[in-house]
DNA sequence: CTAACGTTTGTCCAATCGGTCAAAAATTTG
DNA sequence: CAAATTTTTGACCGATTGGACAAACGTTAG
């Protein structure tokens, strides 16, 4: 392993990178790596572009730092999910708490999209190392329950799949489906309906055959 | 309604316009719009740039007629599911076709995802008014299931949005799904596997309560 | 006050972008 | 064949891009 350097920081520094990593989030997931500008990103952080790169070397180091910064924040739920508690109650918190990330950090969970449809060129090594060491290990906790016959054998890979696919559609396609479901349906209520409905889908799917 | 203009070509014309979207498909589903740039579809279609715009008189003129054929093939397989069969029968079918084409097609799939994680700032249109009609279509047929028993009763759109988010996530999210299952379950039983996974979850979970 | 250090910006640059144009080359038509 | 038409390209353009740089500005410690 490298040693972290240091990385003195003043006060202005830490303030001024926050801000501009705020705007970035803003910038790259609506319009990706790509579509982004570090004009726009500047702009939209109230400074010039020569102060914005002031603080980063490049366009490309803002898009590292949020995304390292992003893998932890999107890996938390998963963590959570532990043996201690019933496996049911497990599953279903996890789910709630995916769905709450996908409502409550809606810009998150698209550049992370953003991000892995393009090939992943800039995380790639996070994915094969970080994430899925953390994949292995739940797995691992999903079998021993079906082991012991508390949920319905099936692929352990498959079913967390099927949970990041389905909370994050909410965020990732979020204009689909405000259009698909209209003024009246797209609005607030949304979320409470999709909770409602992952829940009775997994549940149901995933209880033990008697 | 506006007439169609009779747009009338030569053999070279549909020929040359037919690679040239290929080359497109390719450059738009990896990079997105911004990403892509002329120079490099021009080049994978084995032609200059000029040349190319002789065929479309714009970026955005390739991109559009993209996405205008696109919508047609990514509805097809919703368009099949009627009231005729019986509904498990119907549902599983409909995931597994939707399953099929996220192998097959993998990079419509991505250039869909691309275009509605941008807002879906060149097919709003189409989403609001051709796709939403087909699914309040099938959403009543689905209605009419659940009303005689056959499959238990929940919302239905978000039944639609769910089977939508899990088949196409093995399309958009191939990279990480492959860096997850690791080189020897990433390979071609991944599809299979998922559609093990999916049938069992959503025929069990969509069962109407005894 | 002043030297040192951190911060900010105007100006500039080479590269790349989408797109134009006129002229050459190839093909079709009579 | 020759004329008309379609196809292809090299050269070019203005706009935008990510980034460099030095000079100016602000702040603080001695």
């Amino acid at each position: 392993m490298e040693a972290v350097k240091p990385k003195r920081r003043t006060r202005i520094q830490t303030e001024k990178r926050e801000i501009i990593l705020e705007a970035a989030l803003e910038a790259f997931s609506q319009h990706g790596f790509r579509g982004a500008t570090i004009d726009q990103i500047a702009d939209a952080a109230g400074m010039s572009k020569p102060n914005l790169l002031y603080y980063f070397r490049s366009k490309e180091d803002i898009h590292v730092t949020l995304m390292q910064r992003l893998l932890e924040t999107w890996l938390a739920p998963l963590r959570e999910l532990d043996d201690i508690g019933d496996p049911m109650t497990e599953l279903r918190s996890y789910i709630r708490r995916k769905l709450e990330m996908a409502r409550d950090f809606p810009r998150e969970s698209r550049l992370f999209a953003n991000e892995i449809l393009q090939g992943a060129p800039r995380i790639l090594p996070m994915i094969e190392g970080e994430l899925k060491t953390l994949v292995d290990e739940k797995v691992e906790i999903i079998r021993g329950w079906m082991r012991a016959g508390k949920i319905v054998r099936t692929d352990p890979f498959h079913l967390i799949f099927s949970i990041w696919a389905t909370t994050q559609h909410y965020a990732d396609f979020d204009v689909q489906v405000r259009a698909v479901l209209g003024p009246d349906r797209g609005g607030e209520g949304r979320f409470e309906d999709a909770a409602r409905f992952l829940e009775q889908l997994f549940i149901e799917g995933l209880k033990p055959k008697a």
